[in-house]
DNA sequence: TCTTTCTATGCAACTCGTTGCATAAACAAG
DNA sequence: CTTGTTTATGCAACGAGTTGCATAGAAAGA
């Protein structure tokens, strides 16, 4: 498990509620690692019982008051240690896949409206990674300029960025494939 | 959830006992969904009282009896209604990203053989995956002569033949940046 | 012969993750 | 003034997934 040091991670980058986690969790951090605010609020309550992170309560103007995480000393420590931990293989569930192989047992035609839809979702995907890093990464302070915090955002982004141009590449090879087995013996 | 229907397909390309599966899953479907054997046993037991598979006891010998699973009737209906369904978008946990981000607050250096391993298991599977292509899709049946569910077979394939190509030449981009800013100040 | 390894199946307990629901403060729109 | 939206937090129940353990037949090797 490693939420709680997602979410570490998260805070020390800086501090927030609940409710903000859970936006994050939705925007950048969600894109290599999900969790609903459920989860997370839950997760916050033992991470603050185990004394890893510290709270405050801040009354607001205009909405309801909130609690503000930030990390404290042990939770430090904590992701430290996970850190020079060897780690745990990437488990993967790619339900396309799934479903292209399963194709071969039913209408592969069908599947094409599907791939193309995921395409879609990739590819606005990686133009809101493009606009991310043109607005964070470029300009004056481009390359050299960049603290080490930055330097490993821009990397971990160019990382979603490679993902989804090589998903979309390979999505259209998926769709020429339908295509070409569905030419054959369409009646 | 989608074991079910991943476990269908499987069962589809080719039946087999519960201990099989959890061979096929080690190998060249848990590559794009892993399970273990417990979970497939009690996966298995649902479907089969729900009757969308068939058992049917296979006495062996040189090695205990196994009880060998094919798709009845309503297992392939329900497959059939999961292929037609919208779809869910994948759920992602990259550990890796979290630690990259996480080690701008620790050692970055410290990272650089952990990346390192992770280059040469990815750098492994990849040479795995080149050489089933090899062995299954090449020589005098390449191309044209393949039916659709090899097709189907093969871009799959492709597809992870590309997200490790993708996630190799990444780890060396990751690599780049970590001695990158490890250089400047190392005292 | 005894131990180890491989095939083969499974229970029990636990943790992780999701879904549905509930509450509440503040503002905006009708 | 009621309804809807956004911010903000949380419980309860369930289902998915993991870990540890147990069993058992047969072959291989020490």
């Amino acid at each position: 498990m490693a939420l709680e040091h997602a979410i570490l991670v998260s805070l020390l980058e800086q501090p927030g509620s609940g409710y903000e986690l859970s936006r994050r969790f939705e925007r950048s951090i969600g894109h290599f690692w999900t969790a609903t605010h459920q989860q997370i609020y839950r997760v916050l309550k033992r991470m603050e019982s185990d004394g890893w992170i510290d709270v405050r309560e801040v009354p607001q103007q205009a909405r309801p008051d909130k609690k503000e995480y930030s990390v404290a000393a042990p939770g430090r420590a904590a992701l430290s240690r996970w850190l020079h931990e060897p780690i745990e293989p990437e488990s993967v569930r790619h339900d396309l896949a799934v479903k292209i192989r399963g194709a071969a047992f039913d209408d592969p035609a069908a599947l094409i409206r599907e791939v193309e839809r995921h395409r879609r979702t990739h590819s606005d995907l990686l133009a809101h990674y493009l606009a991310g890093e043109r607005r964070d990464f470029t300009g004056p302070g481009a390359d050299g300029a960049l603290d080490a915090g930055q330097e490993l955002q821009h990397v971990v982004l160019r990382g979603g960025i490679a993902y989804e141009r090589m998903t979309i590449a390979w999505l259209d090879d998926v769709l020429a494939t339908l295509h070409r087995i569905g030419a054959p013996s369409p009646t």
